[in-house]
DNA sequence: AAGGAGTCCAACCGCTGTTGT
DNA sequence: GACAACAGCGGTTGGACTCCT
């Protein structure tokens, strides 16, 4: 054993800097079939020149299927003023109470914007109440040093119109945690606090680490540990089959595009058969990915011609497929009755004309594709406030 | 139109807490 | 108890973008 600790990572070996979109399908494609047991290994493992903290931050942040993503309602940032005020600079804490926010976006969204409203709000009404201060978390205060007295909000627990929080009006979440505006709302010690929605309680049934709500509490696939067992417990064909089943148990509806590349990874099993070893380290068994050059291959050429598109659109493409759109979209004289059904036509037919199966040249499908992109962006609804949320605000 | 100032946010860094040996 | 390994958290940074002059 060598002295101190080793760095996470060797810096001079990793990629850093904004993710490109192939890396986001790499890692979006492990850990969906995967799951994110092992960060430090993750890398590895996927292909990926990044180091595994890299990986865990960009999933957790932003590819994590159930992100929320979109400016937060003015109940969610008065929602955001009243946990601060409670658990101070506790983003992880404050953010478990918004599934799909993550403390880093939380975080960001208090430096940005709140934390220049408080003065404005407080200091006229209340002239700075600091024996409160005390009252948040030790750990807390040193960072409010950006937030002078008069920041800290007072004791007026009603100047949201709520001294408590109705927890009963939570609805229950659904096996995706679409309901994004869903507050869950905080005991009075966060310390005791325990997972208010079901979907929490589920992934505390089968999770061992439930620190982190920004992570793995709210993460439906990111429950490596089964995801895992199931591969050690099934590492023949059959099984696989079965895991590739619940790997996609995500994706409500149409899912071939994804299917598709998922089975690209899985296909060659004599590729992966010949690749399964031991990990040197910790004698797990452990895919080894990146010996499937080809297919990682295609994506990376896949990145030069055609995912330079928005890193959101593709990875909706790839994690929302089956969100429903009500209007139907007439492209081509084909119609479309929702955006999955167009992302996954487009996907497909890139992935045919990246394999020289199509028949039409490769610049009209990529046109198409960025045409009936643009116009999906037309289409996005904007987003309505939750009654819940509402009822928070009155 | 140009460029400086301000804003936003994804990503990084370093520390802490937890777990296993 | 000591130590190593790891995940997670909170603070900070840097680049892209927008606004203003």
């Amino acid at each position: 054993m060598g002295k101190g600790r080793a760095p996470c990572c060797d810096k001079s070996q990793v990629k850093r800097g904004p993710w490109s979109p192939a890396e986001d399908l790499r890692l979006i494609t492990f850990i969906q079939k995967h799951g994110h047991d092992n960060w430090r290994a993750l890398p590895k493992q996927a292909g990926l020149l990044r180091c595994g903290k890299s990986c865990r931050l960009r999933w957790i942040n932003y590819l994590r299927p159930d992100v929320k993503r979109g400016n937060f309602t003015k109940e969610e940032e008065e929602a955001i003023i009243k946990l601060h005020e409670t658990l101070g600079n506790k983003w992880s804490k404050i953010a478990s109470h918004f599934p799909g926010r993550t403390d880093n976006e939380i975080k960001n969204i208090w430096n940005t914007h709140l934390k220049k409203k408080l003065p404005l709000k407080n200091c006229d009404s209340t002239s700075g109440d600091e024996s409160k201060e005390s009252s948040i978390t030790s750990s807390s205060s040193s960072s409010f040093s950006s937030t002078p007295a008069c920041g800290k909000r007072g004791s007026d627990q009603t100047e949201l119109g709520h001294d408590h929080f109705d927890e009963e009006s939570a609805p229950a979440a659904a096996k995706r945690p679409c309901n994004n505006n869903q507050l869950i709302i905080p005991s009075q010690d966060d310390d005791h606090e325990v997972a208010k929605d079901p979907k929490d309680q589920l992934v505390t049934s089968t999770s061992t680490s439930t620190t982190s709500p920004s992570s793995s509490n709210v993460s439906n696939v990111s429950n490596s540990k089964t995801q895992l067992d199931v591969s050690r417990d099934y590492p023949h064909q059959e099984e696989e089959n079965y895991q590739m089943d619940n790997l996609l148990f995500d994706f409500e509806g149409p899912c071939d595009v994804i299917s598709d590349i998922l089975q690209e990874v899985n296909k060659p099993d004599s590729i992966l058969d010949d690749h399964k070893s031991l990990d040197d380290h910790d004698q797990t068994w452990v895919p080894q990915l990146e010996g499937d050059y080809d297919f990682w291959n295609m994506f990376d050429s896949l990145s030069d011609a055609f995912l330079q598109q928005p890193n959101d659109q593709l990875v909706q493409a790839v994690l929302h497929n089956s969100e429903p759109c009500h209007n139907s979209i007439n492209f081509g004289g084909e119609e479309y009755h929702n955006k999955s059904e167009i992302e996954n036509r487009d996907w497909f037919r890139f992935l045919e004309s990246e394999l020289g199966l199509e028949g039409n040249d490769n610049q009209n499908q990529q046109a198409i594709f960025y045409q009936d992109h643009q116009s999906l962006a037309m289409e996005e609804k904007p987003e309505e406030s939750d009654p819940f949320l509402a009822s928070f605000s009155n």
